[in-house]
RNA sequence: GCCAACAUAGCUCAGGGGUAGAGCAGCUGAUUCGUAAUCAGCAGGUCGUGGGUUCAAUUCCCACUGUUGGCUCCA
């Protein structure tokens, strides 16, 4: 047979000599797309482009603008790293170079790199893509594979993990590596890189395996992409919560108490303001607010199940002799609080809200400023209800989810539903099946598109969880809604139904922030600082010409203040120029500039932090305008 | 917790085996200023903590504390 024919994704069949390759299929298509397709799909199978095409196949040719092409793309360039690396040196062993959200990494067992090594393995890898070495595929049994890679016993332990055979890749004749593919067609294919980051990291990602050395990197196909990644690696930089959290002095982390954030009185308004919108929200729902002691008898996390399982991430005192415990979360708090008295079946849906201030003992490593903290505010509130109003109860938390992120501005709201667990849950499967039915129709009715995460389950009940995106298209787990079948059994709660019998209630758990510090942490890189009017620790600052207009100053931040803003007078001796400069560096929404025209006429000359020029308004029509923009809760536009 | 790096003035950072430096912030004074940095002067540090080496340590070594980046992604 001299022909082969195959199937093209747009359902158009192409004819090709015996033989072809994916790369001859490229060609015959158009010049870019020889030059740009980095592999090929051929019934359904990624695979490389330099191996024979067969008959009546379906496929379809991968580039960088497909995902699976980007982890191929970036595959390749793991295994360029680690041809650099083993050039550069030889005793270095090549572990695993897999592809992760931000690019790739390579663990190699090798001593410690430094900074400069990494400059050098970036040279030998430029070097290495100027010479364009192909990726060729060799398929091996099992014993081969092992004498391939005899000198390196962590590609062996990798073989003899395999249930079939293995393949390998080399780039040009010095160097292969263990791998199942696909690959790019050579080298110069990965052209824009950069390595990142060292880090050292477990075999297998075990403490008792050996310490690896882990590098990682991010590459694409053209240097505009690259730079385009680190100029926003850059950004983020720039808008990191804790280098603007210090240059508003909004909180701080002190050695004596690592991990506990200290909120300093900046901070402290946004907190307010927050929370004064999140009470209003679940006021008007009808939700009732409580607060439950930080310490509680240690006999109670046994009963609750929270000691057997959460005890590593608890801290534990003793009081009159007794154990106690600080609260890691609020619920069996709240459950004392639910069976304080009886309930019927008529206050169902209970609705308890808590802005609980939990504890909670992560490892050292993991703290990272506002994001991962070992003391924060969980806006959490636990709902009490029947399985039957288990829909509307849902629905109404969707909402008021959905109303609150887009208050912030978030409205790339990513929503993911969590069914039982195949093993290890508590409870009836009729209980489940029901839980998540309800859950699932309650998504559909409204219309959310969510992503089904069937088994991963809490093993006491199916839950929804929200991710909102930021600004830099990063997502965030905040929200979450989690049923909870096993608790009110475990501390007993129940209610008196139609039926003059005790029932056990169904128990939800919610949270929109999560945790309130990380939610400004997020807030404050969104907004790279500069808060709408309504969170702003200093909506205004009034500065006056010159010292001359102290007093009047001090006249219009009173009558600010009095209208309930966050007014401050610039009284430094200094030059108009620098207190503009000052407040606009502080972010503070709007700069009042007062002289004699000013002072004579009762006015303010107005310029917003987005460097507009509002013009010169009475104090009174700018307190009424800037009442609406609270009132509206109105976001930074174009700053 | 583990691995690595780092810790110098309120902040950002330079320096380096022999009495510690800059810019900004602060204070004092001059200037009285119209939309992103006025000028001059002053003050400010047990160089994270503890130990060791040394005639001498902030610098070199060790430990501790804290911070930073990693520690799920499987050839």
């Amino acid at each position: 047979m001299s022909q082969i024919a195959v199937t093209l994704p747009d359902g158009s069949r192409r004819e090709l000599a015996s033989g072809a390759t994916g790369l001859d299929l490229a060609k015959a298509l158009s010049q870019a797309l020889a030059r740009d397709a980095l592999c090929i799909e051929v019934d359904g199978q990624l695979t490389d482009l330099h191996l024979p095409l067969k008959d009546g196949a379906t496929v379809r040719l991968l580039t960088f603008d497909d995902p699976k092409g980007v982890n191929t793309f970036r595959h390749s360039s793991a295994h360029l790293l680690a041809q650099a690396v083993v050039a550069l040196f030889p005793d270095a062993k090549p572990t695993i170079g897999p592809v992760v959200d931000e690019g790739f990494y390579y663990d190699f067992a090798h001593p410690p790199f430094t900074e400069s090594d990494l400059e050098k393995i970036e040279a030998k890898m430029r070097e290495l893509v100027k010479a364009a070495l192909p990726f060729r595929r060799f398929e091996v049994d099992q014993a081969t594979a092992k004498t391939v890679f005899a000198d390196n016993a962590f590609k062996v332990e990798l073989i003899e993990g395999f249930e079939e055979g293995s393949s390998y890749y080399t780039q040009g004749d010095t160097f292969k590596d263990l791998c199942r593919g696909p690959h790019v067609q050579h080298t110069g294919q990965l052209k824009s890189f950069k390595l990142t980051k060292l880090a050292s990291a477990y075999w297998r990602g075990k403490p008792q395996n050996p310490s690896l050395q882990r590098i990682y990197g991010i590459s694409f196909p053209k240097k505009e992409q690259l730079d385009e990644h680190l100029a926003r690696l850059e950004e983020q930089k720039k808008r990191d919560h804790r280098k603007i959290g210090q240059e508003m002095d909004l909180f701080s982390f002190q050695d004596e108490g690592p991990g506990f954030p200290f909120w300093h009185a900046s901070g402290m308004i946004l907190q307010n303001q927050i929370l004064g919108f999140w009470r209003a929200e679940h006021e008007a729902l009808g939700y009732h607010e409580i607060k439950t002691p930080m310490m509680l008898n240690e006999e109670l996390w046994h009963r609750s199940g929270h000691y057997a399982n959460y005890k590593d991430n608890m801290y534990f005192t003793e009081i009159d002799e007794q154990g106690f415990a600080v609260k890691p979360m609020n619920c069996p708090g709240g459950l004392l609080v639910y069976n304080f008295k009886r309930h019927s079946y008529r206050e169902l849906p209970l609705k308890v809200a808590e802005l609980g201030l939990v504890h909670r003992h992560e490892l050292s490593g993991v703290l990272h400023g506002l994001f991962r903290v070992r003391m924060f505010t969980q806006d959490d509130a636990h709902i009490f209800c029947t399985p039957d109003q288990l829909g509307p109860v849902i629905e109404e938390v969707l909402h008021l989810v959905q109303r609150f992120y887009s208050a912030f501005g978030f409205e790339d709201v990513h929503i993911e539903l969590s069914t039982r667990p195949t093993e290890k849950f508590i409870g009836e499967i009729a209980q489940w099946e029901q839980a998540e039915a309800s859950l699932q129709g309650t998504l559909e009715r409204m219309g959310i598109t969510y992503k089904l995460n069937p088994g991963d389950g809490a093993f006491y009940g199916p839950k929804i969880d929200f991710h909102i995106k930021d600004c830099m298209k990063r997502s965030w787990q905040c929200g979450t809604i989690q049923l909870d079948f096993n608790l009110p059994n475990r501390l007993g709660a129940r209610y008196v139904g139609p039926d003059n019998e005790l029932h056990p209630p169904l128990m939800i758990h919610r949270a929109i922030m999560g945790s309130l510090e990380r939610f400004i942490g997020i807030l404050t890189e969104h907004y790279a600082g500069k808060f709408p009017l309504w969170l702003a620790p200093v909506q205004a600052m009034v500065l006056p010409v010159s010292d001359k207009f102290l007093d009047y100053g001090a006249e219009v931040v009173k009558k600010l203040r009095a209208a309930g803003l966050r007014a401050k007078l610039d009284e430094r001796n200094e030059t108009l120029g620098k207190k503009l400069r000052d407040a606009q560096l502080a972010r503070v929404n709007y700069q009042l500039v007062i002289g004699e025209r000013e002072a004579d006429d009762g006015t303010v000359s107005v310029r917003t932090r987005a460097n507009r020029q509002l013009g010169t308004l009475s104090v009174e029509s700018f307190v009424g305008r800037c009442e609406v923009e609270v009132r509206e809760r109105r976001l930074p536009e174009g700053e």
